[in-house]
DNA sequence: CGATTTTGACCTGCGC
DNA sequence: GCGCAGGTCAAAATCG
């Protein structure tokens, strides 16, 4: 028992992602993030390189015709041209530069307060171990398998939701608490794949430990966890987390409103199951009211005690959109597919979580559709330029249901919106997490480009990319920014959208030439690295896009073994599998959960492996 | 034969 | 207190 705990605890992190802030951090990924200056320059000089090319060309030549001056005239006239040009484009690599810098200041500002913020609520909760004890012994009823989780609940900051992506959790495991060995015994097996998987995100893992002294503030549930000794380990179990958080909560419940995050990503797709790269254990099905189409109960398997959870539901009304909701951190390696994804909601998840806590409405304020929703009851938070509305009990925005329960209490959700169409991650959100608050994240892009490309890949994720990056512009220059992603921002999005390549681009110059597949990621994920947390949640969007789709293309099962590269390639040419069909089946309604979640729309993952399909069932009994 | 899935029973929280 | 609904458990059935 205690060893399952004892690994539970360590997970965590996805806190930890927000925390980061990062130039620690940052180092791994990177040399490259350390100089904003040059990456901008790089930048520039390729946008130049474009350009110039037509006056390289024309230089070159013209020594050669000596008599015809009037060739001569033109080519000094092309070469005072692209002198003109090479000026505007310098001016723009300044008027980038700047924005740079100052977006990064933003960003570090937020940071610390953030990071501030964490501490002073973790400070709270460390002061209350003792929980723990009665949980573990439930969890180990439980199953031992839960034990993980722990804080989650409550913690509200900690909850990191997210699957942690598997670097994460091994890593911080070790270094934070070397001796739960036994822990990292057991995973072992996963961290040798650790070492495949990490990559991209790992670094930016990593880097948040490097920063990690405050790791323990920082991380927030789950380290604290460990440290303190297991105190939570509890999963989601709502009840058991009740009970668990309620008596070692009141203290740390002060935001009672956060237990555990939940990140929902929706995205279109034909399996049954998105493939993720991580393996789960199907525990249970049933259907919900208002949904004819059944939730599943899946659970990770991948290391014995891990207590990440996933519900997955069709969308009632699009049959071909699939809700996955995680919840929990993976306390052990992820193959590096699932990084992806982990790494997604666990950025995600800090987001939601930092939002939330920091910052009940947030520090920015409400992008369109989500924002109004947001009650003031409900903890929405919108992170640097990321909306997250939560659906606070009060009201949602949301149009057309009918009903919303929303309790106050539950965990925060945030939404992402994966599929294309820009309007539908307000309408997705209300639906999916009626009662509950939630935060709605919509990464919502535009969507032709997910649509084929074979770089599909690369396409999805800019979108991610996009939107997210515009919130944080947002969200620098004016301290704190709402985007809102869905509809509106498209523009946005596209300025934003350069912004991240350019800054992709700098940080990690090698990749940011163009080679197909790794160079997004590996821009991307450096990029993000080099940003601090807001940067990595959106990194680890990407990241998680290119991998759900890697996945797919690996098929069901978890492949450990990829490397990022092949990783990533993969997922592009998976990619597109997925995307293409969409099932139109009937469609129930969606459900509610009753935490809060995040939802990731993304354009398509499916999962060919899973069976489930069947009926519904078991229901409810009662 | 072990790992998963299936599925009815149970449990718990919540609203009335 | 009762019933509903969401979640989880665990024995039995399957799958590979
Ligand atoms: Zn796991």
């Amino acid at each position: 028992m205690q060893s399952a705990i004892r690994k539970q605890s360590i997970f965590c992190f996805p806190t930890e992602m927000m925390v980061p802030r990062g130039a620690p951090a940052l180092k791994d990924n990177n040399s490259t993030y350390a100089d904003e200056g040059v990456q901008v320059v790089k930048v520039s000089t390729s946008i130049l390189s474009e350009k110039s090319s037509m006056e390289t060309s024309s230089r070159s030549s013209p020594s050669h015709d000596p008599k015809e001056s009037a060739a001569i005239i033109n080519q000094e006239e092309q070469l005072e041209q692209t002198k003109t040009e090479m000026g505007e484009v310098r001016e723009e690599n300044e008027r980038l530069k700047l924005m740079l810098s100052q977006i990064v200041k933003d960003y570090q500002h937020l940071q610390r307060k953030f990071y501030d913020l964490i501490q002073q609520d973790h400070r709270q909760i460390s002061k209350n171990p003792l929980s723990t004890t009665s949980n573990d012994a439930k969890n180990g009823n439980n199953n031992g398998l839960e034990g993980g989780e722990e804080e989650e609940p409550e913690e509200l900051v900690s909850l990191t939701l997210g699957t942690s992506s598997s670097s994460t959790g091994p890593k911080k495991a070790e270094e934070i608490n070397p001796m739960k060995e036994s822990l990292n015994g057991d995973e072992k097996g996963g961290g040798a794949d650790d070492a495949d998987l990490s990559l991209g995100l790992d670094l930016k893992i990593e880097g948040f430990r490097n920063k990690s002294p405050n790791n323990e503030l920082i991380g927030e549930s789950p380290e604290n966890s460990l440290e303190e000794g297991k105190e939570l380990e509890e999963t989601w179990p709502p009840s058991k987390i009740l009970k668990n958080l309620r008596s070692g909560d009141d203290e740390v419940s002060q935001q009672p409103q956060v237990k555990k995050a939940r990140v929902s990503v929706r995205a279109r797709c034909d399996a049954p199951t998105m493939n993720d790269g991580c393996q789960w254990r199907k525990y249970g099905q049933k259907t919900a009211k208002g949904n004819p189409c059944p939730r599943a109960y899946y659970r990770c398997t991948v290391a014995p005690g891990c207590p990440v959870r996933k519900q997955v539901q069709r969308c009632a009304e699009d049959m071909s959109i699939l809700i996955t909701t995680y919840e929990g951190s993976h306390n052990h390696p992820l193959p590096v597919t699932a990084t992806a994804m982990a790494s997604t909601t666990a950025a995600a998840a800090s987001m939601l979580i930092s939002g939330s806590s920091s910052s009940p409405q947030g520090m920015a304020q409400p992008v369109g559709p989500l924002s109004s929703t947001t009650s003031s009851a409900a903890p929405s938070t919108t992170l640097a330029g990321l909306n997250f509305g939560l659906f606070g009990t009060s009201s949602r925005p949301i149009r057309s249901q009918p009903y919303f329960p929303i309790p106050s209490l539950s965990s925060p959700t945030i939404t992402l919106d994966l599929t294309s169409p820009s309007s539908s991650s307000t309408s997705h959100f209300t639906r999916p997490l009626p009662r509950f608050s939630s935060t709605s994240f919509n990464f919502s892009s535009s969507p032709s480009e997910s649509a084929g490309i074979p770089s599909s890949a690369a396409s999805s994720w800019s979108n991610g990319l996009l939107s997210y990056g515009s919130s944080q512009a947002y969200s620098k220059g004016a301290g704190i920014g709402s985007l809102s992603l869905g509809n509106n921002g498209k523009q946005t999005q596209d300025s934003f959208y350069q912004y991240i390549l350019q800054r992709a681009a700098v940080l990690a110059p090698a990749a940011a030439a163009p080679s197909p597949q790794n160079p997004l990621t590996d821009t991307i994920a450096k990029a993000i690295t080099a940003d601090p947390s807001f940067q990595s949640a959106i990194a680890a969007a990407i990241t998680t896009y290119v991998g759900g789709q890697g996945a797919q293309s690996g098929g069901s099962g978890t492949s450990h073994g990829l490397k990022v590269g092949e990783h990533f390639a993969a997922a592009s040419t998976a990619a597109n599998g997925c995307g293409p069909s969409y099932l139109n089946r009937s469609t129930g309604s969606s459900n509610s959960s009753h935490q809060p979640s995040l939802l990731f729309f993304q354009p398509s993952l499916a999962l060919p492996g899973s069976k489930s399909g069947s009926a519904d069932r078991n229901g409810e009994s009662n």
